[in-house]
DNA sequence: ATGCCTTTGTGAATACGCGCACAAAGTCGA
DNA sequence: TCGACTTTGTGCGCGTATTCACAAAGGCAT
């Protein structure tokens, strides 16, 4: 399931702060979830809870850990050292989680050779080398959208089978390889979207609140035809 | 719909061939979904293909960006200038899709005053003013997960009814307004998981190609437990 | 003009996910 | 020891999304 990693996420937070047993009802809320669903989806992986009681943190931990194979490490490349795969090379949550940047690649020769985030960064010439030499399993492609599928063909070539795509376009890839997609312009154009439908979009003004309950401080924002 | 936005993606690069129509099947192709799917989603916001030829591009881009909101524009403040904040500054798929990057804050007095992708940023305590002078109705948080809360609780306050979240905590927030979250850590989780399944996960092997079918070159990487 | 061929739009069947609500199970106080 | 209370685990119904399959609709060649 997908969102074992936010309960995961949230257990860690209770660990920090010291608790050592939660409520499906705690747990639902700080995950932000329907507090059935979470046991539901806890009861999936066998049931580790104490009817009366609730969960045991630690314990609870371990098992989804387990579940989502971070007891492991996975290895992972950076292809793309733009603006985007550096904040990646630098982002803590990934060492934090089991997954170790064995290499950042590129084919910029003024990115080539710069350390980053204690990593020199590589040619992309040398890409099946650096998967081979540390085995890396999961290929994060942060390169312009024309490259990824270049990129993308030749990670899977090389032995990778899991690809996390920030590129804007849509990989093909055998059927024995995950892909995972991350789009910032996509995310902001959903927003958009609703954002015009609160603002009394094409269907007229539906749903949104009215200046008489709770509603936001200020009416509305303008919203004019933009041709 | 959630999947709009892809087949805008996939219109444009169309557009981009000097593609005039296309059908329902090559679209979906190429965005990677069903295409009856496809036809369903675009027969929502009205009829717009012709029977025996398809859809005209330039017709139903224009369509899809309307549904989208994206006809104006929409002004966008990033919270939080740090590796990602500078990545997502300097993203172009932004200023391409309608989206205006009007503000960059951050706590951090070494940050701000920087002039970052031609914006300089401005101290957060200036958040409101910011947000009010240019009309901001969608805010990027970029912070450590510590602040994210704060950060939010103060761009809905000023009038933000869309915030798109990548720290790593779950927002609360008034109803009318809608969040979305990108969590890079997560991504990897769910990758983990499933190449965890590949490799033969808790369950025992279960449906990866064997060495026969066209699988993977080499046969699977090492797994071992991790303690 | 006419009939064949392509492609859309959609009814119907199916699968799926979600959440309510409750019984089973276990704790804790008396 | 016993009963009341808490919380898990899950059966069930419901609404939504997905897919199949086909009839309606339009183009195009003859």
């Amino acid at each position: 399931m997908a969102r074992l990693p936010v309960y995961l996420r949230a257990l860690h937070a209770l660990q920090d702060r010291g608790v050592a047993t939660v409520s499906s009802e705690e747990l639902a809320s700080a995950a932000g979830v329907n507090s059935a669903k979470l046991r539901k989806d806890l009861s999936h992986l066998g049931s580790y809870g104490t009817r009366g009681v609730g969960y045991e943190v630690e314990y609870l931990v371990y098992q989804i850990s387990r579940e989502l194979g971070l007891t492991q490490d996975w290895v992972v490349a950076i292809i793309g050292v733009g603006n985007l795969g550096r904040a990646l090379a630098g982002y803590g949550g990934f060492a934090s989680r089991g997954f170790r940047v064995a290499g950042l690649l590129d084919a910029d020769e003024q990115i080539v050779g710069q350390e980053i985030s204690g990593l020199t960064v590589r040619h992309i010439d040398r890409l099946e080398d650096v998967i081979g030499e540390h085995g890396v399993s999961i290929a994060v492609i942060a390169t312009p959208a024309g490259a990824a599928q270049g990129v993308c063909d030749r990670v899977v070539a090389a032995g990778v089978t899991s690809v996390l795509n920030f590129a804007p376009v849509v990989l093909t890839v055998p059927e024995w390889v995950d892909v995972r997609k991350v789009d910032l312009s996509i995310e902001l154009q959903i927003l958009a979207f609703h954002e015009q439908r609160k603002a009394g979009g094409p269907d007229g003004a539906g749903g949104r609140p009215s200046a008489l309950d709770s509603g936001p401080p200020e009416p509305v924002h303008y919203v004019e035809a933009a041709e």
